[in-house]
RNA sequence: GGGCCGUUAGCUCAGUUGGUCAGAGCAGGGGACUUUUAAUCCCAAGGUCCUGGGUUCGAAUCCCAGACGGCCCA
């Protein structure tokens, strides 16, 4: 159709080219005529026209055209032409019905604008809208740059797996699911990032993978239960290198999908040019709320001093949590501009390194962006002992009830214990970058289908 | 989890104080028309007013409960 669209932009109006071209796509128009029908012809490079006369086509191919639905896909075989209303169009030498459409499309000038429609019959949001079929090959852009990226920087693609005898990586609860023929449930992972630092002590050295995680909790505008994630792990780099390497990596992907580094965002702008903003965690949270979470180390402390600063603290929340809550309720809303959020406590982070300075910090960060945590990076707990006692901290927080504590893994414990190199790693999730390059404000607007009810 | 809002024809939407209020445009059906551009003109058709209760002589409209969705907050 395209090339079709390129023979008729020389002509004049009333004139034909020469040879034959065929065309075929959704019917989107028709304007019956009598014995001349115009029929708008679209595929996912545009429209054209289609031109049909009674002297050309003969009565059965008009009747075909002439009957046809807004909606149905058809294919045209002619030459193409310029009416002498100047527009390029194929002047009809046969019509084929290629797929009848039984159903309606949406009103092709109001669109479709019912979001549980859009969402639950996405076929037809794509169909009556370009926009919506724009952000999704910018969502294949945006994917098919990170690749790219990580390729050139030599990186290699490896995929681990998704059902899991024993989840972890990350803070949330599961799903689960059983295996028949083992007879035992497995979990659906909620990361990567505990398999592909096996295939670090493998000697892998410079691993990425992108893939669906799964965590069981609520569904909103930032949230939905299965999302797409990149995680990535360098040898011999640490939380310095992984944000200088993602700072270029989103830059790069932000040129490749927009064609720039400031990108449109709520009315705004956000320059997502390195190098970014890089504050310490608690200087950040201090003078976002008022409170130094350091000088409060006992969590009854630290959550009266939260609600005298008039931020909600649950109370069976521990101080790792409440330290959250700060972050989420005081800080994040503000960090629009690229943020990159330095050694947190390690209550909140059980796989990352100690900072040598200060015991209670690990080498940790998380980067902000349009109000959303977008990436969580660290220099990689590589001591199996330390990690050991990561995980008893974990099994206490379980115990305490804290229900999205992960479990230990006396498996990856063992492959630790074969001596795992320094290690940068990194995670970050596509679907929120998605929506920060294309200025969407919701998940549901990224994922082509969203989780919904029923 | 909490608050607010929404749900009327295939799509987009009106619908006044509770009383010819079951409506429009587009799409779809029938007809006219051989250069149209959201073609035009004529005709006909199209409904679980989200569901279930309640109030009332009378409910799309008011009340209660529920389902689904959206936004905001947590």
């Amino acid at each position: 159709m395209a090339e079709a669209r390129d023979v008729g932009e020389p002509l004049e109006a009333g004139a034909e080219a020469e040879g034959q071209v065929a065309v075929a796509g959704r019917l989107v128009a028709r304007r019956g005529q009598g014995k001349t029908v115009f029929a708008d012809i679209e595929d996912r490079s545009g429209t054209i026209q289609a031109w049909a006369t009674l002297d050309r086509l003969g009565e059965q191919g008009l009747g075909l055209l002439a009957d046809a639905h807004v909606g149905d896909i058809i294919g045209v075989r002619g030459t193409v032409v310029r009416t002498r209303r100047g527009e390029v169009s194929v002047a009809a030498d046969a019509v084929e019905m290629l797929a009848k459409s039984l159903r309606p499309p949406p009103d092709r000038h109001a669109g479709l604008k019912d979001p549980e429609t859009r969402y639950r019959q996405r076929y037809l949001d794509l169909m009556a809208s370009d926009e919506v079929r724009a952000q999704f090959v910018t969502r294949a852009r945006a994917i098919a740059g990170v690749r790219r990226f990580l390729d050139d920087r030599g990186f290699i693609e490896v995929e681990t797996p998704v059902l899991q005898p024993i989840y972890g990586g990350a803070a949330a609860r599961p799903f689960v699911t059983h295996h028949n023929e083992l007879d035992r449930d497995l979990y659906l992972r909620i990361a990567t990032e505990l398999y592909l630092k096996r295939c670090l002590v493998g000697g892998l050295e410079k691993v990425y993978e992108i893939g669906k995680d799964f965590r069981n909790e609520g569904v909103s505008f930032k949230h939905n239960p299965e999302f797409t994630m990149l995680e990535t792990y360098e040898a011999y780099a640490d939380y310095e290198d992984v944000a200088a390497m993602l700072e270029e990596m989103v830059a790069a992907v932000a040129v490749q999908a927009t064609g720039g580094t400031v990108i449109p965002w709520k009315g705004g702008e956000i320059d997502l040019t390195p190098p970014w903003r890089r504050v310490r965690l608690t200087d950040a949270l201090e003078d976002a709320s008022g409170i130094d979470v350091l000088a409060h180390p006992d969590a009854a402390d630290l959550r009266a001093r939260m609600r005298a600063a008039g931020l909600d603290a649950p109370d069976t929340a521990p101080w790792g949590k409440l330290v959250d809550g700060i972050l989420s309720q005081a800080l994040e809303p503000q960090l629009v501009q690229p943020t990159i959020l330095l050694d947190y406590p390690l209550e909140l982070s059980p796989f990352a390194k100690r900072r040598e300075d200060d015991p209670r910090l690990v080498e940790r960060f998380e980067a902000f962006c349009g109000g959303m945590e977008i990436a969580n990076a660290f220099s990689e707990l590589n001591d199996p002992d330390d990690q050991r006692e990561r995980f008893a901290m974990l099994q206490a927080d379980r115990e305490a009830g804290d229900d999205e504590a992960q479990p230990s893994d006396e498996d990856f414990l063992t492959a630790l214990e074969h001596g795992m190199p320094p290690t940068g790693g990194l995670g970050l999730g596509l679907d929120r970058l998605v929506m920060l390059l294309t200025d969407r404000h919701s998940i549901r607007e990224v994922i082509l289908f969203p989780a919904m009810r029923t």
